[in-house]
DNA sequence: AGACACCCTGGAGTAACTACAGGGTCAAGG
DNA sequence: CCTTGACCCTGTAGTTACTCCAGGGTGTCT
């Protein structure tokens, strides 16, 4: 099949599948006379696997490794476990980060429900404190310490 | 001040101080007779301002924009308001996506409990299927539809 | 005079694509 | 036979928000 039907069924860009052959994680297909790509199943399959793992945000580097652990024959899959859960670990602490910013951020709204100056919106204000006292246009005002 | 006492105040390096000037976030200091940037409190307000922000996950762009409106005085602070609501939503959408991944990635490694060969790891194999039936190489396996 | 810390500009590298520009190939229709 | 349109090819540049040099100048201390 030409790169146009493979791209199709698995769901990606012809970019996307010659970007992936460059980057090492689809093997070299055949070329035909008019030097077209010709791709088999096994193709199909690899890049599956791939958009898969895309899918679930691992990186291009984790599904190389993937990939390259699902070749050995005869080899355990304990480091495909290894890696998933690192996966999952990393996944994990995004979320938490991301609700801690969500909070922050809800936290940073509230300060200021109508629709005011911009000289005294407290939003604004807010965000132009330094980190540590260190920003000394506007010497001291109410400010949510603790909200981030 | 210099650009090393201006990063160091606002918990960055001098590199993304210069690159912020570049893409016209800070503005451009005076040079002393040496060429050195030369910043006073105002320079530092602006740089927490995009640091802040910068903690917030906000894109450069948003930043740019908040800046402009912070220095159009006269004007009411109703857009700020609205580009933080939109990013609030942005943040939001990205949590709900990312708790959907978590739950397909714990689901799909709950597929291979103890160590096997890499031909019958059931997560392998899951990650090898198509999106809709389309990868012929496994006919048709155990699989978990449902889990993504 | 030398060592060291700091400053300058400009350019390359990162991740995972996306979007051309400029060209070749192929099948169908007029 | 010619054209149109849909496909294919290579190679390069752009995206985001920095980070990291290379190669050079400046300022201070000993």
């Amino acid at each position: 099949m030409k790169i146009g039907d493979l791209a199709k069924r698995a769901g990606c860009t012809v970019e996307t599948v010659r970007y992936y052959e460059r980057e090492g994680l689809l093997p070299r297909p055949e070329r035909g006379a008019n030097n077209y790509r010709l791709y088999d199943a096994s193709h199909l399959e690899t890049l599956c696997f791939v958009r898969n793992c895309r899918a679930l945000e691992m990186s291009l580097a984790e599904i190389g490794t993937l990939l390259r652990l699902k070749g050995m024959s005869g080899q355990d899959c304990g480091e495909v476990n290894t890696i998933l859960d690192e996966h999952i670990d990393h996944v994990a602490e995004r979320l938490a980060q991301l609700h801690q910013l969500q909070e922050q951020l809800v936290s940073l709204r509230r300060l200021c429900s109508r629709i005011e100056s911009v000289e005294s919106c407290a939003i604004l204000r807010e965000l132009a404190e330094s980190p540590e006292g260190d920003c000394p246009a506007r010497p001291a005002g109410p400010h949510v310490r603790g909200a981030h």
